[in-house]
DNA sequence: GCGATTTATGCACGTTTATGCACGATTGGC
DNA sequence: GCCAATCGTGCATAAACGTGCATAAATCGC
């Protein structure tokens, strides 16, 4: 015997180990816990039969949940320049807030990237996020409720609406399909867009994350203009007139991704 | 005889131990309390009977409340039982119906195996039950709101009883946490069973999924007797005595995983 | 009080489990 | 297509395990 640690407390740890940098490598756990290699192989092994992990060669990694899905097949497309404008929005979220995270792929990016610990109150009406949210232990998760709209992925029928009305939300992460200076933001769905309006009326503050491909377009329903007290999220290579575009007519621009790390 | 404590304070002793340190070894504790490992092993043993502790090779840990696992936690274990439970509890759906899928790792299995075409209402207070079916275009999905609690990884809050009682599903899906033919089915936390015991209530038919190895426990809040409108879906492998028990208060039984394939 | 019964303990036995090692197969980078 | 790293399997071994049994103390019934 080599070890001082249970077989039970070892394999804690490896998932611990596993949540808490996204990988772990099977030699390095075995200098770590002082056990050979095999040993720690075989835990491996066991634990990705139980699902509590993924194989690979030369260690393993957390087994993502709820792989599939519509929404997280949109999370799929462009995740890191996503990831990037997600980065830059969370860092807008305070500790004590009232956030309203609305559904899309961005914004469910954003819910992944939400320090586990930061004390805040989220308020959305996707269950996607919700469930990702779920894992952080200082997230205070309040969930719309009602019919589910399939395209859009999340509750916006009246009773989401009537529900929304009771909010003040200090911020309201706000998921768009269009983006222009003159036409403000627009959704695709009039209930969707609807839903938008609504909760984007009632917050104190307006952040919308957008990717370079919605820049200068409009989708058929509005939700609201663009004005002071919005916070466009841009990627850094966004073509400059749209930026000044929007910044002329009140916004607050952010660009993502410039000085990272 | 060798000790010179008796063998209540030992055990007293030994779960002082056990949560002070997080572990016990069976060979220390045979030292310092001057008995045979032979003895110690018998109180482990019976601790872990009684729900007291864990018991592992070498020694035993304290247990992890089921609270402290998460809703994801929990569905990596013993998934292809669940499974086999699932595939048995997803035959009772059938078209047209409304149906109420409760929080619960086996519930979320149900909901990942309903067949996408299947044109059926499902209403959950769970976001991850509800990711999972947005994926399936026959299923009309209706979420119930408000605060999420974080230990269940359900909306059961007030808000939620409320809009409970304005339904009236034909199927009930429960997830239980204990199943006993006298205590009936339980739940570990309050508001939990609180919410479950509503739903139960307005339901037309209750059907129960149960691993064996809740079978015979009752945790410390009732939910409902087993009585003629239960159906218990139990594995095939079940202890004869308790499903003549349950057959005896009145409850309808499907074993599962027999036919299978 | 005193025999009968239960309970707690230790011991001897065969069984199971966790682990490391040897060896051939597989993988993945180059 | 080669090479080293990594992998899985079979095997050996020691520790830990459960069980049946014996013994001694404690408890009970009368």
């Amino acid at each position: 015997m080599s070890s001082d640690l249970l077989l039970r407390e070892r394999k804690t740890l490896i998932q611990e180990r596993l949540k808490a940098k996204g990988r772990v490598l099977a030699a390095d756990l075995a200098a770590e816990l002082n056990v050979s290699e095999d040993t720690i192989r075989r835990d491996l092994r066991e634990m990705a039969a139980a699902g509590l992990c993924e194989r690979v060669y030369g260690g393993a990694l957390p087994v993502v949940p709820a792989a599939h899905s519509s929404l997280s097949e949109r999370v799929a497309m462009a995740p890191e320049r996503k990831a990037m404008l997600a980065r830059a929005a969370v860092g807008l979220i305070k500790p004590g807030m009232t956030v309203f995270l609305d559904a899309g792929s961005t914004n469910l990016a954003i819910a992944q990237l939400i320090e586990p610990d930061l004390q805040v109150t989220v308020v959305t009406n996707t269950p996607l996020i919700a469930a990702a949210l779920m894992e952080k232990p200082g997230v205070d998760l309040i969930l719309l409720g009602g019919p589910l709209n399939r395209a859009v992925g999340a509750a916006i029928s009246a009773r989401a609406q009537r529900d929304a009305e009771l909010l003040r939300p200090d911020l309201c992460l706000l998921g768009t399909c269009g983006a222009d200076a003159e036409a403000g933001l627009t959704a695709i769905y009039f209930e969707d867009a609807e839903f938008k309006r609504l909760i984007a009326a009632r917050s104190r503050r307006l952040v919308v994350a957008i990717t370079s491909d919605k820049l200068g377009t409009a989708a058929a329903h509005a939700i609201v203009g663009i004005d002071e007290r919005a916070v466009l999220i841009l990627e850094a290579d966004a073509p400059a007139a749209h930026r000044a575009a929007f910044q002329a007519a009140g916004a607050e621009i952010l660009l993502a991704g410039g000085p990272e790390r």
